[in-house]
DNA sequence: GGCAATAGTTTGTGATCAAATTATCTATGC
DNA sequence: GCATAGATAATTTGATCACAAACTATTGCC
């Protein structure tokens, strides 16, 4: 059990309350694998795992099952969501649509230093790769998509897009946790190249590539019997 | 198959929680125009006026922000988003993608039932329309739309409209308020037609057509300088 | 008379507590 | 040995309180 601390920033003249750090922590582990589907977690849990007392988890996990984050059962106890194949599938047509929308939209206002921005992270996606880095890759794969996507400038767009990657987050690392990331084929690349020419006919070829990769995986995975 | 079964099927007798109910109130009051745009509310102000305590109110409250039918501002306070004519334009392109997608996909599991209920509550919008009952009409609008919508079986991507129904429902009531509910144009005939004879193109069109009069509507009255 | 400092009020935030509910464990009967 | 019922532990839920930040209105000063 990993206890984290969290403090006030000294330096931040903004006080940011406890529950919305303790949003964004939760938000992150579960949109990078900290969480395994289908796991209950309990306020209690949360609150003495993150050193906060419960009222501040409390708001946040509220929070977070209404961003389908988490799930609130009939019993009235928390899960990290196990997600059906039919789920997953329209998550999936629910990603085509809306992405490439977003990505199609970002490339008209994309600009050269965006470009390179994002051939940064794509290298940096490529160390974690390369060392088996999977929540580096997660991390990263998050950041690239979210960068193009915000210079869509459509900031309620992007808050349905990440409405869908909190929910696919946790199997995202069970797929990769199963199969490891050297059989992961970087489909950025060839959305940079589109990017690059400013083609919109292969840009959305090359998203459409990355997302059905993703999502296939977690298809598959579902449909395995064997659970970890 | 003795007496009940323990641990699952135990929904019948299920006991809503006191901040469920304040969710579903406090989002029909958003949905149906029951707050004015850019007005703020207060948690100690709702409780009274729900006759419950705080403390079921900040988890509504909270989950409401969430689903962005509330704001949240820098001062911690909490108001009805006033929404500019940018994120106006942004959730009509959204609704368009999203709306259109769904009624097509619900098409294909229409039975002559469902387009009879359909056409049941457009009897009783017309009737609204009639009476000048703009919260009727509203929430024979709301039920026309999400009804035709379940029927596509993909509930991801309506709990994404929702998120945007609730972000206009306060304009909403603002533009009929405003210029009655006498100039409006019934577009649902048009859908309801397109539904009967199954014809994809047609559906598409009216809900387009339907979309953007509402939108439209709401863009204009955003413009206009004068206040309430 | 206009502007800034200040006191009082309102409000969100976080902690604590009691009651109700659910899950888990144990023992008992068949 | 297995299932069921009761007892115990864990957890959610709703209420209350203390505190700090923010807002309002007043007062005092130039």
């Amino acid at each position: 059990m990993t206890k984290t601390t969290l403090h006030s920033a000294s330096t931040s003249d903004a006080v940011v309350p406890v529950h919305e750090q303790v949003y964004q922590q939760l938000r992150d582990r579960i949109l990078f694998g900290g969480f395994l589907p289908g796991k209950a977690v309990t306020l209690r849990g949360l609150a003495d795992d993150l050193g906060v007392s419960a009222m501040p988890v409390r708001e946040a996990v509220r929070r977070l099952i209404a961003e389908n984050a988490l799930e609130l059962h009939g019993n009235r106890r928390v899960f990290i969501p196990d997600l059906s194949e039919k789920v997953i599938n329209e998550i999936w047509s629910a990603r085509r649509l809306l992405e490439v929308e977003l990505a199609l939209m970002a490339l008209k206002n994309l600009s050269d230093d965006d470009i390179q921005s994002l051939q940064d992270i794509d290298e940096r996606i490529d160390v974690s790769l390369e060392t088996g880095d999977v929540e580096g890759y997660m991390r990263g794969n998050y950041e690239f998509h979210f960068y193009l996507y915000s210079q869509s400038k459509s900031e309620v767009l992007i808050k349905l897009v990440r409405n869908l990657w909190v929910q696919f987050g946790p199997f995202m690392r069970l797929v990769y946790g199963r199969s490891g990331t050297a059989n992961l084929e970087d489909q950025h690349k060839q959305a940079l190249e589109a990017l690059k020419s400013r083609d919109q006919r292969a840009l959305r070829a090359a998203l459409e590539a990355d997302i059905s990769q993703g999502m296939g995986f977690i298809q598959e995975t579902i449909c395995l019997p064997d659970k970890v």
